[in-house]
DNA sequence: CAGACGACATTTTTT
DNA sequence: ATGTCGTCTG
């Protein structure tokens, strides 16, 4: 007997919290300023939350999700995407200790986390198997390059672009929701002779990935709104269970995810926004800080509320980074203040030699702030690329200073831990292809070619783990066999994945140490702090999926597994940054060329981009802010580093400037005397 | 066809 | 400093 299904619409009215009968609203009234007050009341309807920095966005997100809890929403009908899962960690559990337990169990995370499990979840709606697999950045450009070499492109052409740029092409005009060769033509005008070959390795990558059920991070959140624009039945079973959507980091999405959250909110409308036009800092990838104004035009009546008191930082680095944000070409009406912070320490910046001299620096200010009694986790190092920090984190290990570095490269993407990690991926789905393609290419004597003749062959073999009954040559028979009876064997128990992870490593490290001999202790150390991580796991598919979709930084991973009693600084990359504040922030290398980037001169755009950078990173200091750059860089040839062109355009009233003189060698003064800083005590240590 | 070696270019930021 | 490409050898 067929079965249909009948749906019914939201009831609306046994639902609705007996408006605010049981919630005690004074503890709201007290412990938010009027606006935040308003941002945290008003849940029906759409809500545009404009939030400058350090206005207390975090806290108003954390207090509603509180009051509605309060209110007798349940925990499941409401949703909360943030930008990662520390934010939204954060978030709940503050939310949890002063309202509820059950703000725990609210729905949430990032966007592509959400869309991951509900693809998951309707699989079958969109002819997706069950078990398909999540390529992160690295395994799509292997991706593309098995079907770029497979279209012959690899020889043809001399100037082909390479597997990262094809992947980043594609990847813009999907996020930018344009066409590949409008991205072409716009960002790479070299290729542009070879769009039509580009746009057949990018078909052929989406067939590619569509036959063997594979999907990249932009295939999340397309497919989750295919999905939800086709499947009207889909759309209203998973919206009607949405009852508050919000968003946090609004400026930060792309139109992609934009139309996601107008379909997840679809059928009771009740989406809230919370971002900063003036901190939108992901353009590459498709962000766009227009979405945040154009959010009333796609939600009318959307309310809008302000908030422009500013918590975090002195009236001294209001000022500074207030003046920052003016230079911005394309205007945002802002005006941060202060009421509780009045004056403060001028901004300081700080002119070293080289980079050792500020790196010097920055470790001795360290040492003496903690002297004074400032913690090391209220200080942070912050710095626009994740490589400009190289030189302090020697410094600091010199001094026993500990900290924790985020930004950079991800665990999982280290070429050691993807090969361990492909074992694993080998033993969840035997049809995993990429995955066999690595660890065949691990064993002499097989090559990419073999190891896509025996993939070919496992696509459709009767039992993959069973290489005897494959053609291969008898040279590395034996090999594959051993190989194939040990997945075979740890397949059938699974449990507990840390045995299995164990039994792996042991097969896998005769391996590492051949193939990477010259570091390979160091490898080793990650693989057993790696297995630290994976003992935290029960079930395989868990920890594959938040391999993928959660990326844990590879150095975060390191110094967090030697740490012992005291709570480690910071250093971190203005992208990992974001929504963070510390009392003492340092920013290094502010030079002209790296932020802005010298690969973001030349467009007003995204020097614009460079400059909200800037501003985000300033405005994570609460009381004391340093802003270094050395002046002799190092290179090939030593040169003369310009400092950034927005230092050079800030008012000289609202810093002050700080040169470094070593106590061993004092130097005529030139000018007026700027603050002296001495060098530390133990300098003859140093190589001058 | 695998693997080694040398030339060459190439360097953001992240889910 | 690193990865990628082409070329050569076995």
């Amino acid at each position: 007997m067929p079965t249909k299904t009948f749906l019914l619409d939201a009831d609306d009215a046994s639902e609705m919290p007996s408006t605010k009968s049981g919630v005690n609203l004074e503890k709201y009234q007290s412990a938010l300023n009027a606006a935040q007050f308003e941002a945290v009341t008003t849940t029906e309807g759409a809500l545009l939350v404009v939030a400058g920095a350090g206005t207390g966005k975090t806290k108003t997100l954390t207090y509603r999700v509180g009051h509605l809890i309060e209110s007798g929403v349940a925990a499941q009908n409401i949703l909360l995407l943030t930008f990662t899962r520390r934010a939204a960690q954060e978030m709940l559990v503050r939310a949890a200790s002063f309202a509820d337990t059950r703000c725990a169990h609210i729905l949430g995370g990032t966007f592509h986390a959400y869309a991951h499990k509900l693809l998951r979840e309707y699989a079958s709606k969109i002819n997706l198997a069950e078990n398909f697999v999540v390529l992160d950045q690295i395994d799509a450009e292997d991706t593309i390059e098995i079907v770029r070499t497979a279209l012959g492109f690899n020889k043809k052409e001399k100037r082909f672009p390479k597997k990262n740029t094809l992947q980043r092409i594609i990847s813009t005009a999907t996020n930018k929701q344009i066409p590949i060769e409008e991205v072409i033509e716009n960002s790479y005008p070299q290729f542009f002779p070879l769009t039509d070959d580009i746009l057949k390795v990018a078909d052929a990558y989406r067939d590619y990935k569509r036959t063997n059920s594979l999907l990249d991070y932009d295939d999340l959140l397309t497919h989750l709104k295919t999905m939800l624009e086709t499947q009207s039945d889909v759309r209203h079973r998973i919206a009607s269970q949405l009852r508050y959507v919000m968003v946090d980091e609004y400026q930060d999405t792309n139109l992609v995810q934009a139309d996601l959250v107008a379909l997840l909110s679809s059928v009771h409308g009740n989406v809230m926004a919370v971002g900063d036009d003036a901190q939108s800092i992901y353009s590459f990838r498709g962000a766009n800080f227009r979405n945040i104004l154009d959010f009333p035009k796609r939600f009318p009546n959307t309310k809008i509320i302000k908030l422009e008191e500013n918590y975090r930082s002195t009236e001294r680095i209001l000022e500074l980074t207030n003046s920052v944000i003016r230079q911005a070409k394309e205007k945002f009406s802002k005006n941060l203040y202060t009421k509780i912070k009045p004056g403060g320490e001028l901004p300081a910046i700080v002119a070293a030699p080289d980079e050792r001299y500020q790196s010097r620096f920055i470790a001795q200010r360290i040492l003496e702030l903690r002297e004074k009694g400032i913690a090391l986790n209220q200080i942070a190092v912050l710095m626009r690329n994740s490589r400009d920090s190289f030189d302090l984190e020697l410094e600091l290990k010199k001094r026993n200073l500990p900290f924790v570095k985020y930004g950079g490269q991800k665990i999982v993407e280290a070429a050691h831990i993807k090969d361990f990690v492909s074992y694993l991926k080998v033993l969840y789905n035997p049809r995993d292809i990429l995955a066999w393609n690595r660890i065949l290419r691990l064993l002499d004597g097989i090559g990419p070619k073999t190891a896509q003749d025996l993939a070919d062959w496992i696509k459709t073999a009767p039992n993959p783990y069973h290489f005897a009954t494959a053609n291969v040559s008898p040279k590395y028979l034996d090999a594959l066999k051993k190989l194939g009876t040990l997945l075979a064997n740890l397949s059938q128990n699974l449990s507990p994945l840390i045995a299995v992870s164990e039994t792996l490593l042991k097969y896998y490290q005769p391996i590492l140490r051949e193939k990477y001999y010259e570091d390979f202790s160091k490898r080793e150390k990650d693989l057993e702090n790696f297995l630290g991580i994976v003992a935290n796991y029960t079930s395989l598919a868990t920890l594959l999926a938040d391999l993928a979709l959660e990326p844990i930084d590879l150095s975060a991973m390191e110094t967090k597994a030697t740490l012992k009693d005291e709570s480690p600084l910071t250093l971190s990359t203005i992208h990992s940054a974001k929504g963070l504040e510390w009392h003492t922030v340092f920013l290094i290398n502010v030079l002209d060329g790296t932020i802005p980037s010298r690969y973001a001169v030349g467009e007003t755009e995204s020097i614009d981009e460079e400059l909200r950078l800037l501003y985000v990173a300033l405005t994570r200091a609460k009381n004391l802010l340093y802003i270094s750059y050395p002046i002799i860089c190092k290179g090939a040839e030593d040169y003369f580093g310009n400092p950034s062109r927005f230092l050079q355009a800030m008012p000289e009233s609202l810093y002050e400037k700080l040169l470094l003189v070593d106590s061993k060698q004092v130097q005529p003064q030139l000018s007026a005397p700027p603050r002296q800083l001495q060098p530390p005590e133990q300098d003859h240590d140093l190589p001058f």
